[in-house]
DNA sequence: TTCCAGGTAGCCG
DNA sequence: CGGCTACATGGA
């Protein structure tokens, strides 16, 4: 996709040529600090900028940022040099049953977000909502994070680094309401201080490389594993299977979900390729859809 | 009150 | 390996 990125006034407007559905794409389960606005834009912190975004007929619209910006992080992050068009249909021509999940969750894309904010996050992911899963990682930016700026009257915070998350007390992170995983979080927090290098190391190592890396981290499983590389090291490949895909796997794609690495197979011939990206639209589709 | 949530570690056979 | 269970917390 070729995007023009122009500045008029304070506003950069991005010209693109694909669907952009801002709601599926912040709402979608993948990222957790974004935020909709009365007039559907949506704000949300990430790289340590705060950032309003909007979309206008084949625009999309990013207030409270630079061009620099827009070209160095945010057509990035926002994933606009990948043609999702193509994608979905392709993901339907291999497995057509999930053409309507597809429909619905039209207008996602799969954000490239920071390795350490998606470990983290993810750790606190497991066995939680996603609501709550928004609560902690605020009150940990509040309370642990660097101090941005003021925006249409809401402070922010940075997501807290490594070496501030630490730094903190079993005790103090309590107060952010993550249960049993604050002693995953501290630990992981002292590992990657200690060699940060290595985390951003494993986005260009092969998947078992990165998976394997990622499983030695304490608190991280298969699934989180999944959604790290998944979510901020380009490895489309991965498809984290949570109690919604396994319920949604079973009931639409009538395949039982277990463990095994034949049941890991399995799955992958269904969703070659871009397999993570499919089990996007199953999963937004199954969290909108429960009965 | 009980069940559940984008699960994992630890333990046991 | 596969099968159990404890784990914090808030919403339904």
């Amino acid at each position: 996709m070729k995007n023009e990125i122009i500045k008029i006034g304070n506003h950069i407007h991005i010209k693109t040529t694909e669907y952009i559905n801002l709601a599926h794409i912040f709402d979608c389960g993948q990222c957790f600090r974004w935020e909709q606005n009365q007039d559907n834009s949506y704000t949300g912190v990430a790289f340590g900028k705060v950032i309003n975004v909007s979309v206008n007929e084949n625009e999309i619209i990013i207030k409270n940022s630079s061009i620099e910006d827009v070209d160095n992080i945010w057509k990035k992050y926002l994933d606009l040099d990948k043609n999702y068009k193509e994608i979905q249909e392709k993901i339907i021509e291999h497995e057509p049953k999930i053409k309507e999940m597809v429909a619905f969750g039209r207008g996602i894309r799969l954000l490239n977000q920071d390795e350490w904010e998606t470990t983290i996050s993810f750790i606190i992911s497991q066995n939680r909502s996603i609501s709550l899963i928004k609560k902690s990682i605020e009150l940990l930016s509040e309370q642990y994070g660097t101090y941005i700026e003021k925006f249409k009257g809401k402070d922010y915070y940075c997501f807290p680094t490594p070496s501030q998350l630490a730094r903190a007390s079993i005790e103090d992170i309590a107060k952010c309401k993550v249960g049993y995983r604050g002693k995953y979080i501290i630990e992981v927090a002292k590992t990657i201080n200690k060699e940060s290098e290595k985390l951003y190391e494993q986005s260009k190592k092969t998947d078992e490389e990165a998976l394997a890396y990622l499983l030695s981290l304490h608190g991280v499983g298969p699934k989180v594993a999944n959604c790290i590389k998944l979510f901020s090291m380009e490895k489309y490949d991965s498809f984290p299977i949570d109690v919604w895909i396994k319920r949604a796997l079973e009931k639409y794609f009538k395949i039982k979900v277990d463990q095994s690495k034949k049941t890991e197979k399995r799955i992958k011939k269904m969703f070659p390729k871009h397999g993570g990206i499919a089990q996007q639209y199953i999963f937004y589709y199954a969290i909108n859809n429960q009965k």
